[in-house]
DNA sequence: TGTACATCAGTGAACGCGCGTTCACTGATGTAC
DNA sequence: TGTACATCAGTGAACGCGCGTTCACTGATGTAC
């Protein structure tokens, strides 16, 4: 049966007890990775539990001994790749002799264009838009990274002795929303577009039609 | 049983033989409308046939006289649906007197922002990153729908005398983008967003600066 | 190092349920004369 | 206008299947002395 919960299962805040063994890490792993790739390849409602067990190489009865239930699973997916991205995000991009110009590129260069991801990270929006409490781990995590990306933004044009003339959080909602969009718009027309082609060009532009000298008064 | 196909199912294109009675439009608009709300309520998968039929007040049984599947009835919602956004697109702001800058917002406007739908359209994009059929159908109306748009936005801005430093397309292209995630977001997070702010304010800014007076050489 | 016992991690069969789809049927509507 | 018959549109019971979850169990791992 494995630790569960303490005592009540309305207490959703405060981990187990216990910290979790090694292996228990393992296996929880393979099932988020076989997780990753089913929801990826078929979603959520579509992927039944002995399918992902399958993929992670143990049985049902050993899924449900690791997390509650699948809806469990789908939010500690989405929560272990959001976390992946932070790190991601919170590297800025080295060479410093990269042109100003492709800094913001470089720096949506890294965040890994991922299928599966997208899939299932626009599947989990989907998901939010009907379930709160999905809807609140996903603003908190939305909401750190888009301040994370801000800082970093905010680093490079300081660095270069600019600033937006546009609330450098507005830019990257735009940001965020144009490279989301603009992924679904390039699997859907490869040959029209590539993947990270809208929120490039977008950045481009606004790097030259919405910057000015900053002045440090 | 009624009139499904001619022989082959495996012919995707012509209409059935027979034009559909008054009386089978109206069974259809019905079941059409109830999936809109349920696929709403709860998603494509998680919505039964007897949720839908309950909503539409007949019986499992009398669905299969009209649509073969639950995933046809998903097809012809996307397409009815599109085909009523097609419609609104084509109209142009008639007030002669509206402000040049408040033109785009008021052709996003236009564009009814209900929550039902951006759910089903999501859901169908995502849908149709997995299935060939279903991105032919999404890629026509979606190029359409551009195509469109980006004829009302050129025309507009002739008439002012004025025209884009960027592909009306590719403008275009962002405007949807962000105005499908800006939904996403502003219904997330209802308190710090309203559900056009993100496309409205992108449009106000691109008119300013990445348009220059037409020359008519 | 060895023994005895407790806990852990995963097995695999079983349960119960609700789903998508089919089909034999019935009453309503339309058509021909 | 009335009668006879064909087609249409929808009913409701039934089928068969696969799903999420539970649970009694077993072998492996860890701990105390």
């Amino acid at each position: 049966m494995g630790t569960q919960q303490g005592d009540d299962e309305t207490d959703i805040t405060g981990p187990p007890d216990r910290p979790l063994s090694r292996k228990r890490r393992q296996t929880r792993e393979r099932l988020l990775s076989a997780a990753l790739d089913a929801f990826a390849e078929r979603g959520f409602h579509a992927s039944s539990v002995e399918d992902i067990c399958e993929r992670a190489g143990m049985t049902r009865g050993g899924f449900y001994g690791n997390f509650a239930s699948k809806e469990e699973l789908f939010l500690a997916l989405y929560e272990q790749q959001t976390a992946h991205l932070l790190d991601a995000i919170s590297t800025p991009p080295q060479a410093k002799d990269t042109a100003m110009q492709e800094y913001v590129p470089a720096f949506l260069g890294m965040i890994p264009q991922d299928l599966r991801w997208h899939l299932v990270n626009s599947e989990f929006a989907l998901h939010a838009l009907r379930d709160p409490a999905a809807a609140a781990v996903l603003v908190e995590a939305t909401t750190r990274l888009r301040a994370r990306m801000s800082s970093r933004i905010d680093d490079v044009l300081t660095a270069a002795g600019l600033r937006l003339t546009v609330p450098t959080d507005t830019v990257v909602r735009w940001l965020f929303a144009v490279r989301n969009g603009g992924l679904t718009q390039a699997y859907l027309e490869p040959d029209l577009l590539r993947p990270n082609e809208l929120p490039d060009q977008l950045a481009q532009l606004l790097l030259v039609v919405a910057t000015r000298a900053a002045d440090h008064s």
